[in-house]
DNA sequence: AATATTAGTAAAATGAATTTACTAATTAGA
DNA sequence: TCTAATTAGTAAATTCATTTTACTAATATT
C-alpha cells in the first residue's frame, strides 16, 4: 500500500517504456506515447535517456501512408547483461544474459549431497566465473532460479527435494554480503511464465499459465499482464490438486493429489520415445483434470508446456489439448491454446534473465 | 499497462489516504505518512482537503508517551452515500450505503421470470427509489452487486441461473443512460470478499478468501490486499473444480465437479437445525477437498464462510477446520483460520458499498 | 507547388510533493 | 518549576517530472 511521488513514478515510467519496447519492438515514439497514455514530448525525453545509455537504439523507418516516417526503437542487443543462475535437482547452472535474453558464457556443475555452506560456496563461484567474463559496468544485477520451495520476499531457498541438507537457506544475503548487485530469487516455474511474457510467445498475451513437468508438477502464472505472486509454494501446490476425493493419501495431507497420478519418472528423458509416448499418454489424462481446475480459476488464453517435458512439447500440448476439449466448454471467448514453449527445457534459464527484467531497472 | 502522471498519482494517494483512514482508523497524520511513505506535509495537505470535503474527521487524541499527542482521524459517517442494489436468484434488494459501509432505506422485490427488458426496469425503478429518500448531492456512485456469470469490465450481466430469459443484457450502460453517477457491477462472491476487506474481519487481513454457499458455490480471492480479477467467470468456478476424476459429468464438460457433491438443496434455510447440520457434515466433506485446492494456490490466512450457508456459519466454520486440518500440513506460517463472516447473509449488499469505495472517488 | 498529415522536439508553464524552518503540545529530569 | 528533549503538525519556498504551446521534419495528395 505504498503512494506514489514524483521520483517514483518516474522510475516506474522509464521502466514500462524499456519493458514496452522489448515486447513491441520495433514501436516508435508516438506508439509508446499512445500505449503509456504519457505525452509525446515525455517519450521523447524517456527514449532520448535511454538511449543515451546504450540501452536503446533506433532501427530504421517505414511511414505508413502520409506524414513523417515512424523511427522505430528497439532494446540494444548486448548493452548490459545480468549474471543468471539455475538451481535444478542436479545441477548449478551459470551464466550471462542480455537485456534480450540472449545467453551467454553458460556452464553447469553438478550438485550432489549439498548442504547450506557447500551450495553457497558453489553459487558464489559460479557468479565470480560468469562476472570474470563480462564487462562488470555493464552487469545489472543477479537473476537466481531456483527450484521451489522458497521464499522469495525474503531471498530463502526453504527444503528443496533432493537436497536434504539445504533448509532455510538465506541465499540473496549471502550472494550480497560479497557483490554489491541487486539480487533476486525466484522459484522456477514463475522465472519461466516471465520468460514466456517477456521473450517468449506470451509476449502480446496479459493471461497465460506456464505449466512445468520434471519430477514434479507445477506452473506459474501470469495475470492481467503481470506475474501472479500469490504465495510461497504457489507454483508446486498444483501437483497438490485432489482430483480424487476417494484416492490414495498423499504426503500433505490430502488425498488424490494430483501428483500421485500424473508424476513422470525421473529417468523419463532417457527413455525410448514409444515408452515415453506411452507414460505420457496416461499422465496427460489426469494432469487435464489439474489443468481444468487451473484454468476454470485463472481464465487463460493459452498453456505454455515446458521444463523436461518440453522435449515431448508437441505431443503433450496436442494430448493435453484434447483431453481438455473433452472436458471444457470453451466458448469463442473462452479458448485455451496449448502449446510447448520456444525455449525447450532452457525456460528457467530464460527465466533468470526474465526476473531480473522485472524486477531491475535496466540503465545506471 | 498505462503510466503514472502527475494528476493519476495525486488521485491514487486522495484514494489510498481514504482507504488507509477507514482501514486503520482511528488513525494519525504522522501514521498515514508513515504507512504511505509520503512527507508529512503533504498527508497534512490531503487530510485538509478531506476534512473540508466532510469526508473525513478529527475524533480526539491521544499521547503515547513524550510528545505532542496524536489527532486521531476517521471517515465521517453519513457524508456520502452509494446507491446499492443486490439482485439476487429471486430477489432485488435496493438500498442506500454511506462510506462507513452503513446500510440505509433497504428495500426489496421479487423476482421472477425476468426478461432484459423486466428487469432493467425494475432495477432503474430501484435506483430512482433510493435517490428519492437520499440528499442527492451527497451520492457518490452506484454499486450493483450481482449472481454470476457477468462480464464486469464490460458491465454486462451474461445469463444468470434462474433467470431464463435474461441475456447478455448491458445493465451498466443502461443505468448510465438514465443516471450521471458512476456505475459498478461485480458478482456477488467478489464483491463480499471487498465487504470483509473494507468493513469486514478482512481489514488488517492481506490474503483471505470468501466462501460463498447459496444454492451454487462460489469464492472471491483478496491477494496481496487486492481482489483478484482474475477472469469473467471466476467466482463461479470453485464449483467445477474436479474433485473425483472418475465421478460423474457435469454439466460443464468435466467430470466430478465438486458442485455436483458439495451443494445444498434450495430449500436448506428453512429446514429444522438437526436436518441442516447432518447435511452440511456430509457437504463439509467434499467442499473441504476443493476448498484445499484454493487454499493451497491462493494460501489465504483465512476464509470467511458467507451467504446463505451464513445461518449455521459457526458450524459449517468448524467443521469445515476439522477437515482441513485433516488434509493439510500446516507449518507455523501456514495457517488459515475459517470463520464466519461477520455480516451474515448481508455480504453481497455491503459488498456493493465496498465495490463502490474501490472503483469510485468519495469526494468531489 | 500548396496543403494536409503524421512524427518528433525546444522552451516555457504547471502543479504535486518535498524541504526547510517553523509552531504546538507533551514528558522527563535538573 | 523551568529547561531540554521529543513527537505532531503546519507555512512558505523549492523542486522537478510532465505537460503545453509552438514549433521543425518528412511524407502523400491534389
Amino acid at each position: 500500500m505504498k503512494a506514489q511521488n514524483q521520483p517514483i513514478a518516474k522510475e516506474n515510467n522509464r521502466r514500462l517504456v524499456v519493458k514496452l519496447i522489448l515486447m513491441h519492438s520495433p514501436i516508435s515514439r508516438m506508439e509508446l506515447a499512445g500505449l503509456t497514455g504519457l505525452s509525446k514530448m515525455t517519450i521523447t525525453n524517456i527514449v532520448s535517456e535511454l538511449i543515451k545509455n546504450e540501452i536503446v537504439e533506433e532501427t530504421g523507418s517505414t511511414g505508413s501512408g502520409v506524414g513523417r516516417k515512424k523511427i522505430y526503437l528497439k532494446i540494444k542487443q548486448n548493452s548490459r547483461f545480468f549474471i543468471g543462475l539455475y538451481i535444478a535437482r542436479k545441477q548449478l547452472f551459470s551464466f550471462a544474459a542480455d537485456l534480450c535474453g540472449n545467453i551467454f558464457c553458460e556452464k553447469h556443475i553438478s550438485l550432489c549431497n549439498e548442504t547450506n555452506d557447500s551450495l553457497t560456496r558453489k553459487v558464489l563461484d559460479a557468479v565470480e566465473n560468469v562476472e570474470k567474463r563480462v564487462d562488470v559496468q555493464k552487469i545489472m544485477g543477479i537473476g537466481v532460479t531456483c527450484i521451489g520451495p522458497l521464499d522469495s520476499e525474503k531471498g530463502i531457498i526453504l527444503s528443496p527435494p533432493d537436497f536434504y541438507d539445504v533448509h532455510d537457506l538465506p541465499l540473496v544475503k549471502e550472494i550480497q554480503k560479497r557483490y554489491a548487485y541487486p539480487v533476486v530469487l525466484r522459484n522456477d516455474m514463475d522465472a519461466s511464465a516471465l520468460a514466456e511474457k517477456y521473450y517468449g510467445a506470451g509476449r502480446t498475451l496479459n493471461n497465460f499459465i506456464y505449466l512445468g513437468i520434471s519430477d514434479g508438477i507445477g506452473a506459474g502464472v501470469i495475470s492481467n499482464g503481470l506475474l501472479y505472486k500469490g504465495n510461497k509454494g504457489f507454483s508446486g501446490e498444483i501437483g497438490h490438486t485432489c482430483i480424487d476425493i476417494n484416492g490414495r493419501r498423499c504426503s500433505c495431507g490430502n488425498t488424490g493429489c494430483l501428483e500421485l497420478y500424473a508424476a513422470l519418472p525421473a529417468d523419463y528423458v532417457s527413455l525410448e520415445y514409444k515408452e515415453r509416448a506411452l507414460l505420457l499418454d496416461k499422465s496427460c489424462k489426469y494432469l487435464a483434470a489439474g489443468l481444468i481446475t487451473l484454468i476454470n480459476l485463472f481464465d487463460p488464453s493459452a498453456v505454455f508446456i515446458g521444463h523436461k517435458l518440453a522435449v515431448d512439447g508437441e505431443l503433450a500440448a496436442e494430448l493435453l489439448q484434447k483431453e481438455i476439449n473433452g472436458r471444457y466448454l470453451a466458448s469463442e471467448q473462452r479458448r485455451v491454446e496449448i502449446k510447448p514453449t520456444v525455449f525447450s527445457e532452457k525456460s528457467p534459464m530464460v527465466g533468470a534473465a526474465a526476473i531480473c527484467m522485472d524486477e531491475f531497472r535496466a540503465y545506471p
